[in-house]
Order: structure tokens, then C-alpha cells, then sequence
DNA sequence: GCGGAAGCGGAACTCCGATTCCTGTTGGCC
DNA sequence: GGCCAACAGGAATCGGAGTTCCGCTTCCGC
């Protein structure tokens, strides 16, 4: 209700759009450091437009990364579907960290380093907090995994993974060995998961 | 060679001193964010004192980190006299990320964000690299760790429980829990290492 | 097709922290 | 005790990035 969502004009919509992708492709290459005047400069815009859209770099960057955070919650939704508990867990895991592969500041992110305005996307995180609970309940009692594995587990692991990818960027050889590393912490003792994927 | 080393003054010598102590715990405590001016006032001496011992603040920060740095490869040469291979494995991996808690700076430098100018202190990490690797070789052929266990690996794993004391900090809960996981996924499967320890 | 509100551009400005510079002070050797 | 190079102090300067301002332009309902 805070907004009084009048319907932008058609030119208004579209630069907010260009802006959108602009910041999106920078921020994922540079994260923070990008600048509000190359992102207007990419977007083909001026200073005032990009500032006409966003009161400042922070609600831009909110902007983005809650955007980013929006299919999560659906992600963990698809994961709960699976029918084997232990696969349900490293699905939800590896496609987390796939989504966020390859941009900086997502990364920033979801490793805590904020100050972001979370608040906004607060419920997302909630519901996505719940779907992985229940996901991780499943798989404990399923005996795959580590029987005092908890959701707190789940983002310590997730978070050195992705410190992984912030800090070693290039090829995603490392995270991946590194996830194959955290897993094989998760797993329930002895228990080899599935047959080993043959490739990474 | 580089330096004349003429000895300095000794006012010079005791302000020089006073610059290390402010600058490592503010450093620590607020990694790069924390300000020259912070420091100079910490130490009681004015700008001017501060630029004549150190050219600019990266050159501050490297000889910070490289001071940390510097117990590195003892700790490494120590626990290769652990006679026990998995024990000798886990300990430097656990001093490691011990001399690392409590120093944002640190924790930056160790895990590869930098710019820094490690050259001044590469062959200090070359002889620690050397010893984990001989650590890790020997607890390799003991069984008592995954057999693919690499130096790399040693990185990876510890700069994931890390970036859980830079982004996590306060008690140290958290980053423990982060290394027992990873212990976890590092030892042999199906092997327990030691008797657990009762607490963490 | 017009009027004017909504939107745009981008130079100018603000802020803040690193760095410099110049004046005053002091340790150490004769 | 006196000299003076080395050193200390800290105000002024510099520079870079975010943000603001305001005259100009464009959409859109009448």
C-alpha cells in the first residue's frame, strides 16, 4: 500500500527495463563496485533517469538481488517434489548455488554481507527457509544425511561454497569440487549418497 | 637489498612500533574500512607520522597481514611432528583457521581477495604450502583422509569456514560447526577419525 | 495538434577518506 | 650546549563516487 503505483509511462517502463538489465549484467560482474554512471552509461540513459528510478545505489542493488531471490523460493517449492529425501537435499543445495553462480553481488548477497534492505524480501526468505526445513527434516529421517544436519547447516555450507565462487571466480572447477567436499560432510556417515554423477 | 636499513631514530623506532599496534586491532576489527585517520589517532600521532612509516595504506596493510602472516609456516613445521598423520592434518587446519578468528584483515587476505602485494611474503606461503602438502601426503597414505585430498582442497575448505567468521562474526559457534562439516566431507568415508570430541 | 505533467540528461555539487606539504620539534653526535 | 638531519603534526589538498538540480524533451489525454 506504500505505493501509489501509477502506471508508468510507456518510455518510463522501458528505461526502467534497460536499467534493469544494465545493473543486473554489472553488478553480477563487479558486484558493489560497480558504478552508478556506468550502469546509466550501459543503460544508454542519463544520471537523472537512473536516479528518477531508484532513490540511490542501494534501493538499486535491493533492487536486483531481490529479484534474483525471487525464484528461490519456487526452486526449493520444485526440489520438495522429488521423491527421494537425499536427492531432494542436494538438489535444493546445488541448485542454490547454481543460481548463484556467476553473479558477484547475489553472492554478496546470500553470504550475509549485508546491510541490504532484506526487509523487502523478507517473506521470500522466510518461505524459502521453510521449504528447505522441511527438506532437511525429510532427509534426516530418511537417514541420508547427518542426523543433527539443521537449515542453519544448510547456509554455513552454502555460503563457504559460494565464498568459493566470490573469491576463485573463472571456471566453476572449485566450487564444485567444493560442493563435492561439503557434501560428502553431510551425507550420513558411510552412506555414498547416489552413484557418483561420472563427471564434476 | 632494496632497503638501506639505516637504523632508525629512536622516537622514530617507538612510533613505528605504536603505528603496528593501532593499525593491527583496527584492522582487525573493521578490516579495509577501517580509516588512517582512525589509526593515527589511535596510535597518538598525526598524519604526517603515519605516511613517513608507511608510503599509503596498502603498504600498512601488507606489512599487517604479513606480520599475521608470518607464524604461519612455524605452525605448519609444528604440526608436521605431530606423529599421528590424521592428527597432524586436522591440527594445522584447525591453527590455521585459529590465527585467522578474530582478524577481519586477515581473514581478507587468506581468502584471496586481494590486491595485496604478497610478494613481500610469497616465500613464507611457498614453505607452508610446502608443509600442508607433505601434512596432507602423509595423511593420504595413512587412510585417514579421502584419498583424493589435495593441497587445493586444504584451501578451499578452509577459506569456506572463513568467510563464516568474516560474514558470521561474533561467537565462534558458527565457524566450528563449519569446520566439523567440513572435517566431516574430509576424512575417509566411513572412517571416524578420532573419538569425537565430546563438546563441539 | 496542444498543453503540461512526466520524464530525461548530464554537468555541478557534496562528501569523505587518502595523501601531501610545509612548519615546528627533537634525538644524537661534535 | 649547539647543530641539523630526521622526525612529528595536522591543516589543506586531491580525487573519486554518489547524489542533486534544473532546463530541455517527450508522451498522452483533450
Amino acid at each position: 500500500m506504500t505505493e501509489t503505483e501509477r502506471p508508468l509511462r510507456a518510455d518510463a517502463r522501458r528505461n526502467r527495463e534497460r536499467i534493469m538489465v544494465a545493473a543486473g549484467e554489472l553488478f553480477a560482474r563487479r558486484g558493489r563496485e560497480a558504478q552508478m554512471e556506468e550502469i546509466a552509461a550501459r543503460a544508454g540513459l542519463g544520471m537523472g533517469t537512473l536516479y528518477r528510478h531508484f532513490p540511490n545505489k542501494q534501493a538499486l542493488l535491493t533492487a536486483m538481488v531481490g529479484e534474483r531471490f525471487h525464484g528461490m523460493a519456487e526452486l526449493a517449492r520444485a526440489a520438495e517434489q522429488i521423491t527421494d529425501a537425499g536427492d531432494a537435499f542436494e538438489t535444493i543445495l546445488r541448485n542454490y548455488l547454481e543460481a548463484a553462480d556467476g553473479d558477484a553481488s547475489f553472492q554478496l548477497a546470500l553470504m550475509g554481507s549485508d546491510d541490504l534492505e532484506w526487509e523487502r524480501i523478507r517473506q521470500q526468505k522466510a518461505e524459502f527457509a521453510a521449504a528447505v526445513t522441511r527438506i532437511i527434516d525429510r532427509a534426516v529421517a530418511s537417514g541420508r544425511v547427518r542426523a543433527d544436519l539443521t537449515l542453519a547447516d544448510f547456509t554455513l555450507v552454502a555460503s563457504g561454497v559460494i565464498s568459493t565462487m566470490y573469491f576463485k571466480p573463472g571456471g566453476n572447477a572449485d566450487w564444485r569440487r567444493h560442493l563435492q567436499l561439503a557434501l560428502d560432510g553431510i551425507r550420513k556417515p558411510g552412506t555414498k549418497g547416489r552413484p557418483q554423477r561420472s563427471g564434476n
